[in-house]
DNA sequence: GCCTAAGCGAGACGGTACGTCTAGTCTTGGT
DNA sequence: ACCAAGACTAGACGTACCGTCTCGCTTAGGC
């Protein structure tokens, strides 16, 4: 999560203060929601916390890391209830993450750092595994539901239904961003009904709607 | 494009430099291929065209304004060859936006930039004037060629029509930029195989690749 | 007296504030008197002048050097009137350069500079230049209207004069400051006239007084 | 020389480790020849005498008391051998005390301290108990000497031989630092017989040589 | 062929944030 | 009570950019 020198914690010296932790991570939540990614500041951050700058730099290494770990648990939030039928559960999921993408501590907040880490590989790697694999796991458990429903056949080989995870999860998610920040359009329950038809039964069956 | 002060533009003065317009938009890509988005400065682009700061200000506001008209020419060269099949037509394009998205030029300054449209609504406008509404033509033109082949229906209102248009451009643009910038996996033939299968028959129809 | 990049003076670009530079020179004093030299930081002198720290920094290139500028105009008050004889010319350029001691932007700005110039050339010689060798002045006129005076021998070589023009100079200004820094102990009329009593007849005469 | 918080030292508790105390001015001395006053740091210092900067903060109060400590013992190499005449004995001492300027650590050091004790009322206490004080003791055996030799009167009364023994402390001391320090001169054989000169027949003893 | 308004390069300006450094204090566990 | 280690608050450092503002000079229309 963030920079510790000793492996396995360093047994001398005073350790660091778990207060700090959750109070920097709090801060740079509201920070982000009253001033979004670009205007927000370290020193603007350490202030809430009530902490000093360095501690902030003792724990990351900079203002993406920091961010990264600030907003990756608000990802942990989104869930996946068995609502009886794939349609509905992805409908669901959609507009959990749309809410989820309204939040203004998320919505300038995540591309920002995506824009980041294409140019920082260890800046990709920590939204990878914090963000974004952490997800994966809706996917998964929607379409392993979805097979025991019968609603998907299962014959496939491994490898076969992993590529198949990957197209859902960045057809989901990217659709879903990409109506929400891009086209500023809102994903609303129409929106969904539309995309899973899409999903389900393809272009002819979104037409139908 | 640029902000002209006098609507009709001022008959008296000197004129402004369209070698110094281009040599910026120029600069402002080198710039962004070398240093990213996050590194590039208004100085900077400056000396690389050989143009006084200022001459950047009397064109752009600031730096994401400058950046989206430099990014936003080449979102042009996206073409939609007939290939003959919606199939084909789709992959195509697909391939066609996945190689715009790996120059790096490209890839850092897109998300930045939405980024920091998400608190700027003069900047989402720009954005949106100048790359998004400039590509759902691509969706118009595939949609309305898949029409006149029989492969979609053509009988909807024209409103259902719309936001199927729409559904379109974000999830084909989503999915790919999320699988190119966030996932940070190739966008290959085989993956626009799926995609495009996906689009025109559902899971089950991908799955089946 | 402060760094310019061009030799007489760039013709291009927007010119040097002056008022920034007295700005910057009478902050400077004024925070000497009130903080010292060890409390006086750049940002607080900023502060003071009404100007940003870039500009400080664009004219000086750290506190010391700073300092220096601030603090040598103040040397240029010493005077030498002819008093009409030498010891009371000697006792008059005492008390009045102990009373430059006393006031606070000098007394700690002094020293502060001298020991930092002991690690850096460059500012041993803005100091020499800016206020050690402006008050050797004071000695030369001192012993040439001695000598007219027929006070002093004349018929020395020039070297044997100049020798004793530094030794002069340095007995007297060591021995005020060290009274009035070191020892901590008032440079009085008494101590002025046993001092000027030592430098006419030596020790003797000294101990006659 | 440091502070002990009990009166006659405490009977409970774990003694302080008297090698660390030499570790510390030793270490003092060391990083103050390699990086003279300004750049020394107590956590630089801790780490070269393989101490806490705890166990400094222990003992001194802060940088000012350490150096002054750490330094003072150098000055007690001061001699004053008997050379048979006053004058020897001046020059013997100046050459002396010019020599332990010379040394890195002394002469960034006393300057210095010297700067801040004039805002420092009990650093001030602290270098004329530890220091000036204790170099007082040359002036007044030479200045005995001189008298048992018959150089100097000796019927003068006791207010008149404390001056006049502080106004060669002075002259003698504050000369030598000047001509050191602001200067830059070399105190050498030739400029140390002017000085005594000067202190034993006046100036035009002096001009004489 | 002048006049004049606007553009131009250069670079100083006020501001703001950066990431680093140091001072001096505090909190661990261990001697 | 001491110690080593190292985290802590506070705040200055010097740098870098931003976007604005003079400067003196250039340039092209309109007169």
């Amino acid at each position: 999560m963030c920079k510790r020198t000793n492996p396995r914690g360093s047994r001398t010296g005073r350790p660091r203060s778990t207060e700090a932790d959750t109070a920097i991570l709090e801060a740079t939540r509201a920070a982000l929601v009253e001033l979004g990614w670009s205007k927000l500041t370290m020193g603007d951050v350490a202030g809430r916390a009530g902490v000093a700058k360095t501690t902030l730099y003792r724990r990351w290494a900079n203002k993406n890391e920091l961010v990264v770990d600030a907003v990756a648990v608000l990802f942990d939030e989104l869930e996946l209830p068995d609502l009886g039928s794939l349609q509905a559960d992805i409908e669901h999921v959609v507009l959990q993450f749309a809410a989820l993408l309204e939040r203004p501590e998320t919505k300038t907040a995540l591309m920002a750092v995506v824009a980041e880490s294409t140019r920082d590989e260890p800046l990709r790697e920590r939204i990878r595994a914090s963000i974004v694999d952490r997800q994966k796991r809706l996917v998964l458990a929607g379409r392993e539901r979805a097979q025991r429903r019968g609603e998907l056949p299962d014959e496939h080989p491994v490898s076969t239904v992993a590529a198949l995870d990957d197209l859902i999860f960045d057809v989901v998610a990217g659709a879903v961003v990409h109506r929400a920040l891009v086209s500023a359009e809102p994903v609303d329950g129409p929106w969904a009904a539309r995309l899973s038809a899409l999903l389900l039964g393809g272009l002819g069956a979104a037409a139908a709607r």
